[in-house]
DNA sequence: AGAGCGATTGCCT
DNA sequence: GGCAATCGCTCTG
């Protein structure tokens, strides 16, 4: 896709009955929508293109045990931010789905790098093309400089970490390719992961 | 109190 | 394609 065109002055930030949704919904809904970073450090944004959806009756999702110190924010109210650390090095992002008490989100995959490429290019040093910066969860958690002490549980809709849409860019459902999650070893079955077909910024196909 | 593990990534063969 | 890195959280004793 053509991503010089965007015109951000055009951009809403979506609003919180968006996320108010079971995540198995609202994870192809969000294909599309631009993430954006703006704080005093300047503006970063990406076209989200892949998403996994996680709910509290599911093996695979952190929510599955119930509440906990770590999983609090999954729990909370719809349109917050759930990050958590994983592997002992890496940061992942998530949108809290549905009404608080339920533990529902969606696991950004992948965006398609459009704004601050160059800052985005400091924080990945191993990225050697565009297509690796940001292909990947803890991969654009680094890019846009997500870290759990810094965004868990922040309201995506009043923050300067938002999800925002660009209403000229709807996409056709034809392009959505629904799969299996990744990285999983419990439920592995289901197909709850969704991406843009043949876009080159999906971290696998 | 301590072992084991994970919604990943990058480097090595 | 295989595997090490690295640590907070969870569970067990």
């Amino acid at each position: 896709m053509d991503s010089s065109q965007t015109s951000f002055e055009q951009l809403s930030i979506l609003p919180r009955s968006f996320y108010e949704a079971p995540a198995v919904e609202v994870a192809p809904s969000l294909l599309g929508m631009l993430l954006v970073r703006a704080d005093g450090d300047g503006v970063l944004a990406g076209r989200i293109v892949e998403t996994e959806a996680y709910h509290q009756s599911d093996p695979a999702s952190h929510s599955y045990t119930g509440p906990t110190a770590r999983t609090e924010s999954m729990f909370g109210p719809a349109g917050h931010a759930y990050v958590y650390f994983i592997y002992g090095m890496h940061y992942c992002f998530n949108v809290v789905c549905e009404a608080e008490g339920i533990g529902s989100a969606v696991l950004i995959r992948a965006v398609e790098p459009l704004v601050g490429v160059e800052s985005m290019k400091t924080r990945r040093a191993a990225a050697r093309k565009r297509t690796d910066l940001t292909n990947g969860p803890a991969k654009l958690a680094q890019a846009f400089e997500i870290t759990r002490n810094k965004d868990n549980g922040k309201d995506l809709t009043s923050s300067d970490l938002r999800i925002c849409t660009d209403d000229s860019r709807r996409i056709e459902a034809d392009r959505i390719v629904r799969a299996t999650r990744v990285g999983i070893t419990k439920a592995t079955d289901k197909e709850w992961r969704y991406y843009l077909r043949g876009c080159p910024f999906v971290s696998r196909l």
